[in-house]
RNA sequence: GCGCCUGUAGCUCAGUUGGAUAGAGCAACGGACUUCUAAUCCGUAGGUCAGAGGUUCGAAUCCUCUCAGGCGUACCA
């Protein structure tokens, strides 16, 4: 509470605070309000539809009804008197002026990314699994939230691809290939080429290689792609859009970038490639842009990119990357500070890898050899919501050891169904009490809660109490984990309620008042759960 | 060599941003179903927070060094 007060010309200030570590998360969406009321006033002021022109106290307190929002303020209240207007017409013209300004904060979160080359595999699967649960829980903190994915279709990797089903493709009419070993390796590539035949039969069979190969590159990547797109979706993931690395170039992006670069001095030529001054913001060394065959690197890409996302308006941008990427952080960075951006409003989330195991034992996977095993596979074999709880059990830049086993077991062991057997024993009882006769009423504000009492009883409610700044906290870190933690949590002291204490008995004010807190016990279950994009079954 | 990440119970991991006696699950051991789902619960045991210094009234948390593991150090993506 003390820090409602602490000083207002705080602008801000939460979130250049510590690298990616604001703290006060509980306070941290009351600063974005009283902020964007600040603002609000003060275009209020400017333009002469209040006159005071001095910006009170802007208390942001939580409303004593559910019904009334998330947040209320007193503002207009306060302001009644040196504006001479009655607080209604005030809080009108306040609210014209926050919907001009461009509302709550933007934030995008890129993820998964993975270039249209082969299926996702299990660490993509984390990688999705994860930015899909860091977008939504900024979501339910109060974000505006874009999800994108970056399509890599440009440079030298799709013409390994295009090559790779091209050799395939001669193959499978009898033509002696040598297959190279940087070429890649899975038998979807295999597959594709069948798929060309099919539809092409033998057209390219003597074309010369340098008209082929650009023709597999597009029909492989966009067969690849679409696949990409089915497996996010069978996992529950859709993306807000999917942005085209070629097109940055195709329309001008990375010229206009490295040009915008140059400008700024951050750009020189030597040794007859173009080089980036990432030296300037903390690099190791300078870094090559453009080499001096003429070919961008991805790097040129990058910048074009994240100049783009900045230009689009976003406040925060947030990349979910592998962690073996983690050494380009500092490039990226500088040059979110070449476009004048805090560095800051760049997050960079890394995923560190994933080790399969089965009963205990190693896996073996290897994408070169092609030998890997797809998110697909796991998802099929082991459910989409076990699969989504295991990727989100643990920090997301610890590495993690995925038992296929253990996440199949409907056991004890299994800390998913450990969760979802809470919420589905809810909905029993619910059940239960309906067949008795009992049921809650539609107004619940007269429901005496004096009743609830005992220990259980309060651990529950004391944690039903914390999951906003759960939520918070959890949002402002880009740790999704800690939702986790906390349904296993909050699972936990169901379980343990439900074993000592009878919901539906003699007494009626009890089970009523008892019913009550297991509804928002269930709802903040299935609130958490959709957090995670995991599901919330009535009946297990 | 340099940089980043990690090191907490037998195993896998949390630890609310520096607060009181370091927590959970699994594994082990002992209990609880005539009652709303036993995919559950209760109890016991298990610790030099890798190690050594330092800052602080107070450190698993911040600083320095050492050790161990992982990753990165391209005119690849």
């Amino acid at each position: 509470m003390p820090r409602l007060h602490e000083g207002h010309n705080n602008t801000k200030r939460w979130h250049r605070r510590e690298k990616r570590r604001p703290s006060e998360p509980g306070e941290t969406m009351k600063e974005i309000l009283r902020d964007l009321i600040r603002t609000g006033l003060e275009s209020c002021f400017a333009d002469g539809t209040l006159v005071s022109a001095q910006v009170p106290d802007i208390v942001i307190e939580k409303p004593a009804h559910e019904g009334h929002g998330d947040f209320a303020t007193n503002i207009a209240m306060s302001m009644a008197r040196s504006e001479k207007k009655a607080p209604k017409a005030i809080a009108d013209i306040l609210v014209r002026h926050l919907s001009s300004q461009d509302g709550i904060f933007d934030v995008q979160v890129e993820f998964v990314s993975a270039n249209p080359t082969g299926p996702l595999h299990i660490g993509h699967g984390r990688g999705a699994a994860t930015g899909d649960a860091v977008a939504s829980v900024l979501s339910a903190a109060g974000f505006d939230v874009y999800r994108e994915y970056y399509i890599n279709d440009a440079g030298n990797q799709m013409f390994t691809l295009g090559n790779s089903i091209y050799l395939r493709y001669l193959e499978l009419f009898g033509r002696p290939i040598e297959f190279p070993e940087n070429c890649y390796q899975g038998d979807y590539i295999k597959d594709i080429a069948r798929d060309a035949i099919a539809r092409y039969g033998d057209r390219y069979i003597g074309s010369k290689e340098e008209e082929a190969v650009p023709f597999f590159s597009k029909f492989g990547g966009d067969i690849i792609l679409k696949g990409i797109e089915d497996d996010l979706k069978d996992f529950g993931i859709t993306f807000d859009n999917w942005y085209s690395e070629q097109t940055l170039f195709d329309t001008g992006k990375v010229g206009n970038a490295l040009d915008m670069m140059k400008e700024k001095g951050l750009v020189y030529e030597s040794e007859g490639a173009l080089w980036f001054k990432t030296t300037r913001f903390g690099d190791d060394k300078d870094r090559v842009v453009v080499r001096s065959n003429g070919a961008t690197t991805y790097f040129a890409s990058d910048i074009a990119y994240h100049y783009e996302k900045f230009g689009r308006g976003f406040d925060w941008v947030v990349d979910v990357w592998g962690a073996d990427h983690h050494g380009y952080i500092p490039r990226l960075k500088g040059v979110v500070e070449g476009l004048d951006r805090d560095p800051e409003d760049l997050k960079i989330i890394l995923v560190q890898l994933v080790s399969l195991m089965r009963d205990g034992v190693p896996v073996a996977m290897s994408t070169r050899s092609g030998e890997f095993v797809t998110l697909k596979e796991v998802a099929d074999e082991v459910g989409r919501d076990a699969a989504r709880f295991f990727f989100l059990m643990r920090r997301s830049d610890s590495q993690l050891d995925f038992d296929l086993e253990l996440a199949k077991r409907q056991s004890t062991d299994n800390p998913v169904y450990y969760v979802q057997y809470a919420h589905a024993r809810i909905c029993s009882i619910f059940e239960n009490a309906r067949e008795k006769g009992i049921e809650l009423p539609a107004d619940t504000t007269g429901i005496s809660l004096e009743k609830l009492a005992t220990n259980e009883e309060m651990a529950i409610i004391k944690m039903l109490n914390t999951f906003p700044e759960i939520v918070a906290g959890s949002a402002l870190n880009f740790e999704p984990h800690r939702i986790t933690y906390f349904l296993q949590e909050l699972a936990g002291q169901f379980h343990s309620f439900y074993n000592r204490n009878r919901v539906i008995g003699e007494d009626y004010e009890m089970s009523v008042a008892r019913l009550f807190l297991l509804k928002c016990t269930a709802q903040t279950l299935k609130n958490a759960l959709t957090i995670l994009g995991i599901s919330a079954p009535e009946r297990m």
